[in-house]
DNA sequence: CCACTAATTGACCGGCCGGTCAGTCAGTGA
DNA sequence: TCACTGACTGACCGGCCGGTCAATTAGTGG
């Protein structure tokens, strides 16, 4: 391997960053100590105080680092999309799911702060959920979706579907006919998507 | 009040069994010590561990003492439901949100035990989310809803978008354009139910 | 009333916790 | 070459951790 022999300060707080997300990820912060946290970096206790300060100081550090290229990469997504086209939702839908089926530790992180009330990502949070609401509404206005609901509701609706599905799937992935993830998401998009679906007056079928 | 003066082993495991839901409910088993514990029940340590045995041990008793309760009124109200009915569903997950909406609480310690990895509850799990999927399918069969979904997946679908919302409602509720707990619960009916209306094949829109 | 059980207590234990600090040493610019 | 900066170390700190145990005491059945 590329192991420096000297001194490279950037390469080590990048290994107590990896450790640390992998342990606070898979245990939580109150269960990891620093002694751990150092043995699986290869560095010494005393280095991380270095570098991070306290342990509250790392656990921030590995929190921003983790929800920044988040960020990034579903802001890029949601920027780079082209007009409104009611596919264009079942797209983001997908890809919003694939992208938590390939991190899954990005959602164990996100529970974490949530249970500890962390707000520090709530700016950014907002404005992912901003761009996906005003794609909605540019669909809705171009006759698209129904336009009897909530823009913000539609896009928290599919991220919450998506999101405690793989918060929730090591317990309940052996449930009597639970399906694969694809099967799930399956079923999902066809709830979804028909229920946005514009709604056509004429058609009603019992009066209401 | 009616502080019993003498002892009483039942009112003791009642006062520490009390404080340890409210405790590890707010910041999770390992950020609470027993020394806390007592002191918020008013007992002494080593009573907690004349009852309970080890930390491990009242935590096993918290959740299992707050699942039953969970469980008996779920499944109550599953199997006193009549035959099969679309509007049954709706009525489910009113009664699901409402449920979630009064008890905050259990949201939060569900989500501690999924993301420790508990199953101890699972068994009951999987029974009332079967339960729930037979009534779907019952009302499938009878034409009332869709049948070209996974039962299991609907249930599945209605409890994510429901507890997921209340498990991250105190971090979201300043979001732009979000509203309240009805209003996201009318939206997500609405979806919900007419997306699982059933398929209508000749007013298909656009040949698929 | 007395023996017995069990609820309850407080002192105490070894161990691990997060954090500090003086000191060493590798790189670096003058 | 040499002074200086900062990456890095290991010993150490007070404190809190979960857990134990002998002793006390309040109920309870005989």
């Amino acid at each position: 391997m590329n192991e420096p022999m000297t001194r490279d300060a950037e390469h080590s707080r990048a290994r107590i960053l990896e450790a640390a997300f992998e342990l606070f990820v898979d245990r939580g912060f109150d269960a990891v100590s620093m002694r751990e946290l150092a043995a699986r970096s290869g560095v010494t206790k005393s280095l991380i105080h270095h570098h991070f300060g306290t342990k509250e100081g790392l656990w921030d550090a590995v929190k921003e680092a983790a929800f920044a290229r988040y960020y990034e990469g579903q802001r890029d997504e949601l920027e780079g999309a082209s007009g409104p086209d009611a596919e264009l939702l079942r797209k983001g839908v997908v890809r919003y799911f694939r992208f938590l089926q390939e991190n899954p530790q990005v959602v164990r992180l996100f529970t974490w702060m949530h249970l500890e009330g962390d707000v520090t990502c709530n700016e950014m949070d907002a404005e992912l959920v901003r761009l996906g609401a005003g794609r909605v509404r540019e669909a809705q206005e171009a006759g698209l979706l129904r336009s009897d609901v909530n823009p913000t509701h539609v896009v928290t609706i599919f991220i919450h579907a998506c999101s405690q599905w793989f918060e929730v799937r090591p317990q309940h992935k052996n449930w009597e006919g639970i399906g694969s993830d694809d099967e799930y998401l399956d079923d999902f998009l066809k709830i979804f998507m028909d229920g946005l679906a514009p709604r056509a007056p004429e058609t009603d079928t019992d009066g209401n």
